[in-house]
RNA sequence: GCUGAAGUGGUGGAAUUGGUAGACACGUUGGACUUAAAAUCCAAUGGGCAUUAGCCCGUGCGGGUUCAAGUCCCGCCUUCAGUACCA
């Protein structure tokens, strides 16, 4: 303790002159967090004749607090976004930065599941560490407006808009969406023949009389086919053992991934979303949009339009069967009509719901059995197995619509049950599929192409494609055949242009106790929709959160969850306590058990920012107008298909509703690249002995680990240290009585060859001495931390960590006793070693280092490897710029406010140059070149000694952003009282860069050999006669007369000859 | 297979409309300061030949356009990512 006090009287001398970046980062985000200095004003608040400030809307993607915390790979998009936000406060915008918590989630489930504790608890904790995290790094976030999507106030409007789409169905003359009002009116007016909605596949037709007569059940039923948001019976891959449903990849080999437990496809009543009404639109906005085109092409790949035909095809009555039974038709979905005249069979998915009507008697067992043998097989084993080509023939026909010829109909499982009709005609002359199937059953493969050959494979290149032996169609393009095919099949009547989707309608039930509740009760097992003013409907307690011991999900183990309500009086109540109300007058029933997925919360939360306290409404009209969408928003492609794309078919139903100005949320979007860890490995190697040109190992051997240059990919490799080691061990263990001991040391074929000839063990180990070799046996990962910027190991920091595994290793090294690691760019991840904690950097570098290494690293949206070892560039940078502004000789704060006359010029210019720079950089996202321009501008200006406040003061503006904390600290020392955030960036003023000489390049031939300071102002004869004359031009030209002189004034001179 | 992105020193990367390739850093080597270490500062650093000037080769590979190509065009190779029996 007593060296304490001189210590800390050093420092209180010093703390003006030495950059001591903890207590600058703790003093500032301290201040910021009390003044508020970043909260955004809604309109509400501008009043007393402020001027509405222009808006911006800068939202990163809201994390999932995990209980791992943070890595330096998270806040990389965070410190862009946050350097955009500032960078925009510094150029007059109001601006909204917002943040908060994708709360709901499987890992606190499972680990409430594990040890019994509440989810909200551990979800609480592990938001205030990454809070902790956040606040660190210096965001400036406004936290007055944060959201959790756990959060009742906040899941409150996620069940409001559950109730919006509900009640909503999608209109597609109007191409809306519109209130299940208005569909009433129409059923009870004039029945759904003329209703053109997006609904359910098989609904059937009614008119005005059936539809007034339906029992009110039935008339629920019918409307749970249009509604936005239905249940539905869904196919789910369901593991009895664990008691949910599992996602695709969650399976490995049709059990599951954990505990191996079988999986079967099982039918469940599940919410729905009809994101399908929507593909068209979602498919359109996206041209509006400023995305990234990779992003916007999996999506567009995800909604999957092609354009073709339906096609209906007669089924020809069979004999044996019944005439009611032989009449079936069968639509298919076709992108290629123009091929009709090839089509030599049909096949249906073996789900199909025609195919055991149409199957012959004489062939059902075939059938049958095939469609056993794939139900058994799992969907993804389906897709995976691509070879082998399987299928049946049903014994039926159908008949070709214009030639009228008899095509057999088979079934197979490569056609999909869920996509378009579930049957193909089958054209094997245009598709390798079809082609294939063909040519394995024996199938005939008819020509239709005009001088191409089909004897090896299908020919399914559109553009070159003529049609022949296809009646009208011969002589035609692919265009030209299609319209013409299009046009024949309507005239017939057995067809029509159609435009298909892949997008499916997705799935809205999860059964989870750590999600969104539904807003629905059951009454006669129709759902019944609970008064928004009842909202929010709050998870209730349950003992365990497992499904229960009937299957049903975790809500299934809430003592209360029936819902019960008499007028505007309503509670959630027990069974019991419901049994017994007086059912006069009584509305409710059991509440829904499944509880809503990840990506509900995340639909909409952009929105809620906006006006994040409002009780009363999803956000005002007021807030909505005025914020209108997001301008920027950053996060990481994975998201591409999941939250991006339900996002915006949300935005868009609530576009519809009139409730947000804008059908696309976000108008900008960038994925920022994932920042990857630098892993490091030791090399484990094996002993060998060398007898007689034959290696032989050693059966048991030591903790040897070798450094990356003495084992570096060589086969066997001899080495001092490493031999000794080896002898010493021997000579340790080697028991003193040979016979049979010494088998657990070595192969049987080394005993053999050693025993016999040297029974004694001085005798053996001097036989062995020159023969010991080593081989690389494993590749071992070890902490980055123990490892420094040469890639060298601090071996005692490795061995004092590990409790066991390095406890007796030996590491084999350099002769200069550092031992190396060999170094591989991996995913960041705990099981890898390789993570780098931020709490570390910002404690040993500061939060502005920080900020400015990762922005250093390289383009945002780029893969690039983290190395710890490089911060040490921008923290020196952060230490020259603290020592700029503190020249004074004995290192204090100096800073001149009247500008010597001399060198101003030279720092004018470098102040100009950078704030053009870095104002294009911030403006491309460009975030990395701005790092290296603050670099060259600091260097300069030290070379400089610039002490001038004309330009120290506006450097600081353009710095703040990036490293804000250091920027507040010189400015509050430069005497401003305000936070720098508040001053605007300074202008740019290009007669600082006017320059009246160039250095020019003279090349020959287009390579550069010297420079030459020329004047601007000369004209392009002038500058060739100046370069002409000059003597390393002769001596390059060594008496050759040049052909040509090119000229670019202010640019370059190139002489060819 | 299809779709998309990318290949530049030992490493991360720069070169914005074709005009001095390798900015800015890391690392490495040498030097200064120090009893020493750390910190700091200075110098060198794409490869090769010469070691003084200088010369040759160099942006995945092979061609092409151009006075001039990392950048534009054609053909390939490799890596990464997404996706997959989508009719």
């Amino acid at each position: 303790m007593f060296i304490n006090r001189k210590f800390a009287l050093l420092i209180t001398e010093n703390i003006t002159m030495k950059y001591h970046f903890n207590e600058i980062e703790k003093k500032w985000q301290d201040y910021w967090a009390k003044n508020q200095t970043f909260k955004a004003t809604n309109p509400s608040s501008f009043g007393g004749g402020q001027e509405e400030a222009p808006k911006y809307y800068v939202l990163d993607m809201f994390p999932y607090p995990s209980g791992a915390g943070l890595h330096v790979g998270h806040p990389l998009g965070y410190i862009a976004s946050d350097i955009y936000a500032r960078y925009k406060r510094h150029k007059g915008f109001n601006v909204l930065h917002p943040q908060g918590y994708d709360s709901f989630g499987l890992p606190a489930e499972q680990y409430a599941i594990q040890t019994g504790q509440h989810p909200a608890i551990t979800t609480e904790e592990n938001i205030k560490t990454y809070r902790r995290q956040l606040d660190q790094i210096g965001f400036s976030f406004d936290w007055s407006r944060e959201v959790r999507t756990s959060d009742p106030s906040y899941y409150k409007w996620t069940q409001w808009i559950f109730i919006q789409l509900f009640n909503s169905w999608y209109n597609k003359d109007a191409d809306k969406a519109e209130d299940i009002t208005e569909l009433i009116k129409r059923f009870s007016s004039e029945g759904n023949t003329n209703v053109n909605a997006a609904c359910d596949d098989n609904v059937t037709i009614f008119s005005a009389e059936e539809w007034n007569g339906f029992s009110s059940e039935k008339q629920q039923e019918i409307l749970l086919q249009y509604r936005l948001t239905y249940l539905a019976e869904t196919e789910v891959n369901w593991c009895p053992a664990l008691g949910t449903v599992l996602a695709n990849d969650e399976i490995v080999n049709g059990v599951s991934e954990r505990g191996g437990h079988p999986v079967i496809r099982k039918k469940m009543t599940q919410w729905s979303m009809r994101i399908s009404a929507y593909a068209k639109r979602l498919l359109q906005g996206l041209e509006t949009i400023d995305w990234p085109e990779p992003l916007k092409e999996i999506q567009r790949n995800w909604i999957g339009k092609s354009v073709g035909a339906s096609v209906t095809f007669n089924v020809i009555p069979n004999v044996t069967l019944s005439a009611v039974e032989g009449s079936h038709k069968i639509d298919v979905f076709t992108t290629r009509p123009d091929t009709i005249f090839g089509v030599s069979f049909m096949t249906l998915a073996p789900e199909h719901e025609l195919v055991l009507q149409i199957t012959t008697p004489e062939q059902r067992a075939e059938v049958e059995a095939y469609i056993e043998a794939t139900a058994k097989r799992s969907e993804r084993d389906r897709m995976a197995d691509v070879k082998t080509i399987s299928g049946a023939f049903t014994g039926a026909y159908a008949e070709h619509p214009f030639s009228k010829e008899p095509i057999p109909i088979w079934i197979g499982d490569y056609v999909l049950a869920g996509y378009g009709t579930g049957a193909v005609m089958s054209v094997p002359c245009g598709d390798q599929r079809d082609y294939d199937f063909a040519q394995h059953f024996n199938i005939p493969i008819p020509n239709i192409f005009e001088g191409v050959d089909i004897s090896e494979e299908a020919f399914a290149d559109k553009e070159n494609t003529i049609i022949a032996n296809s009646d009208f169609l011969n002589g035609l393009s692919y265009k030209k055949a299609v319209k013409r095919a299009i046009y024949e099949l309507e005239k017939l009547g057995q067809g029509q242009g159609k435009t298909n989707y892949r997008l499916r309608d997705a799935v809205f039930s999860r059964q989870r106790y750590w999600g969104e509740p539904f807003p629905v009760y059951y009454v006669n097992g129709m759902p019944q929709m609970i008064d928004a003013k009842h909202l929010p409907i709050t998870l209730p307690e349950v003992e365990k959160y497992l499904p229960t011991e009937t299957g049903e999900p975790p809500l299934g183990n809430a003592k209360k969850w029936h819902w019960l309500q008499y007028g505007d009086e309503a509670n959630v109540v027990s069974k019991e306590e419901f049994e017994n109300s007086s059912p006069l007058e009584r509305l409710g029933g059991a509440l829904e058990l499944n509880t809503m997925p990840g990506w509900a919360g995340s639909s909409q939360y952009f929105n809620r920012y906006m006006d994040p306290q409002n009780d009363d409404e999803i956000f005002s009209q007021e807030a909505i107008n005025y914020w209108q969408q997001v301008d920027l928003y950053i996060g990481g492609s994975e998201h591409a298909t999941g939250h991006l794309l339900y996002s915006r078919f949300w935005q868009k139903f609530m576009f519809d509703l009139g409730l947000v100005p804008y059908d696309e949320f976000a108008k900008k979007l960038i994925n920022q690249g994932m920042i990857l860890g630098t892993s490091a490995f030791v090399f484990k190697a094996r002993p060998f002995i060398k007898i007689e040109d034959r290696f032989y190992g050693l059966k048991e051997f030591l903790n040897i680990y070798f450094s990356i240059d003495v084992l570096n990919g060589e086969e066997f490799v001899e080495n001092v240290n490493g031999t000794n080691l080896i002898l010493k061990w021997l000579d340790e263990k080697w028991p003193i009585a040979l016979e049979g001991q010494e088998s657990h040391l070595f192969d049987e074929e080394v005993i053999l060859a050693l025993q016999i000839r040297h029974p004694n063990k001085y005798d053996l180990l001097n036989k062995i001495k020159n023969k010991v070799y080593f081989k690389l046996y494993q590749e071992i990962r070890v902490p980055v931390e123990f490892v420094d910027s040469s890639d060298c190991l601090n071996i005692d920091g490795l061995v004092d960590w590990s409790n066991t595994q390095y406890i007796n290793a030996r590491f084999v090294g350099n002769q200069d006793g550092t031992f190396k690691v060999k170094r591989d760019v991996e995913k960041m991840s705990k099981s890898k070693y390789n993570v780098v904690n931020p709490d570390n950097i910002c404690e040993q570098y500061g939060a502005d280092s920080l900020r400015m290494y990762e922005m250093f690293l390289g383009p945002l949206e780029q893969y690039k490897p983290w190395n710890t070892a490089g911060i040490t560039g921008v923290h020196n940078f952060l230490k020259k710029l603290w020592k700029l502004y503190h020249q004074s000789e004995n290192g204090s704060f100096y800073v001149t406010s009247s500008p010597p006359s001399e060198g101003l010029g030279e720092a004018l210019k470098t102040l100009h140059k950078t704030i053009k720079k870095v104002e294009e950089d911030i403006e491309n996202f460009s975030f990395n070149t701005s790092v290296s321009t603050f670099m060259i501008a600091v260097n300069e200006l030290t070379a400089q000694k610039c002490t001038s406040k004309a330009i120290l003061e506006p450097l600081l503006v353009l710095i703040s952003p990036y490293a804000p904390h250091i920027a507040e600290e010189l400015w509050s020392q430069l005497g401003h009282n305000e936070s720098i955030s508040t001053a605007s960036f300074p202008k740019f003023d290009e007669s600082h860069l006017v320059e009246s000489t160039k250095n020019y390049p003279i090349s020959f031939n287009g390579k550069m050999r010297f420079t030459m300071e020329l004047s601007l102002d000369l004209s392009k004869e002038d500058i060739e006669e100046a370069v002409l004359a000059n003597e390393k031009t002769k001596e390059q030209l060594q008496g050759r007369e040049p052909k040509k002189v090119i000229v670019v004034p202010g640019k370059i001179v190139n002489i060819v000859g």
